[in-house]
DNA sequence: TGTACATCAGTGAACGCGCGTTCACTGATGTAC
DNA sequence: TGTACATCAGTGAACGCGCGTTCACTGATGTAC
């Protein structure tokens, strides 16, 4: 009586431990290379394997990024998920995203950086980035409303497909809207080293868009 | 009795030519592939010659993408300062910014977008930045003065090396870096395509962001 | 104006490298009776 | 428990490609007298 689900026999449980050496190996590359110099070959001769054998675990070289693109959402969503779940507000997210931006830059950037050239995302990661959004609309919304209404707040309440759903309040989209923009411009440009040389710590410019973002209108 | 300065051979000018149809076809080839698939003996197919022929021109691949940031540097330089001599002020080049940034998406990229992987830029690119710099700060002191001091606002009064001696007050700095990292925010999560899909036009939210922060706190 | 020389743009062959991917195969692991 | 078979991980050779870069060279353009 086999278990029917996931991975479970030896052999299944081997290729998830090689499949994840794999990405294992492929992040690290990243980290030091970016996602452009990443090497099927290379990963293979790390591993003490021979290039063709990748084949048997990934497709092509698109599909071991499509994996990694979903490993970096998915982590990030996992990330978020628990500081809320421990009771982080829309500041202990926001730091939350730093840290894990922080953590592996290159990460970051292969989600939220410049695309990479040929490369196209596949669908699915629509779901996994709409669940990293619902965790940050439900901290927006647990906010205390925001001033008062925006011409670009009655936009929204036109243009809210994107929120699937989420019974937020217009100021509480907007709150989504900027909270992501806003910090991505800080970050992304910290991570890519605009600060260096600046005599600026990035880290307080940070923190002061996010103290006016929790109070927009005071 | 020659001139003394600059491109006035004949030679000089077929150069400065050929020169300038190297980084014509690059600026082609990374508009469409991205700036890691940049290749001298691509370019050199084109152009109809031999790959080492560029090397009459350039010392090495680093050294064209050099030019090229250079280039992009100057250009959005350029744009400014002409946008600010014809009156423009912070939201005119605001949308001078947004409109540059439009043209070639992968120009901005290049030069605001993830670091390519194993090149560094030169040291006198920052010339080059503190030009464009410049013109903001003026057009951000020009804006009457924000409201109350922020924390942050006196941490930028003995942190303000990098604005280069500009006499503008701590609040201009201040508006200068909101300035800088909301619409890169804004305009590199939308060049990089996470809006579409979305049925929300970015070009909303860029000037909501805006107009936000030429009166924060009103 | 003409000749001798220097400069320099561009060529073609070559080096060494690494890439993604395919294919026919070996040998080990698992399955069915 | 043992045998016959199927599955499948991994190999090694090969294909075709493109890359950056070097080098010795040809031939045209410019310079000096």
């Amino acid at each position: 009586m086999a278990a029917a689900t996931g991975t479970n026999t030896p052999r299944e449980r081997y290729r998830a431990q090689v499949r994840a050496e794999i990405t294992k190996r492929a992040w690290e590359q990243i980290a030091t290379a970016g996602a452009s110099a990443l090497s099927l070959n290379a990963i293979a001769k790390q591993m003490g394997m021979s290039g063709p054998a990748l084949y048997r675990y990934f497709a092509s070289r698109d599909d071991l990024i499509t994996e990694l693109v979903r490993e970096a959402y998915q982590s990030l969503a996992d990330t978020l998920r628990r500081a809320s779940a421990a009771g982080a507000d829309l500041s202990g997210l926001a730091h939350a995203l730093r840290d894990w931006a922080l953590t592996d830059p290159q990460r970051y950037f292969l989600v939220y950086g410049t695309p990479i050239p040929g490369y196209h995302a596949p669908a699915d990661t629509t779901a996994l980035s709409s669940a990293i959004m619902t965790t940050l609309l439900d901290a927006c919304a647990a906010l205390p409303r925001a001033g008062a209404a925006t011409s670009f707040g009655s936009y929204l309440e036109e243009h809210r497909d994107w929120a699937a759903g989420h019974p937020a309040p217009p100021g509480a989209l907007h709150r989504f809207l900027t909270f992501w923009t806003r910090l991505h411009g800080v970050l992304s440009l910290e991570l890519a080293g605009h600060f260096t040389g600046m005599d600026l710590d990035p880290a307080l410019l940070f923190t002061a868009e996010l103290d006016e973002l929790l109070a927009p209108l005071p």
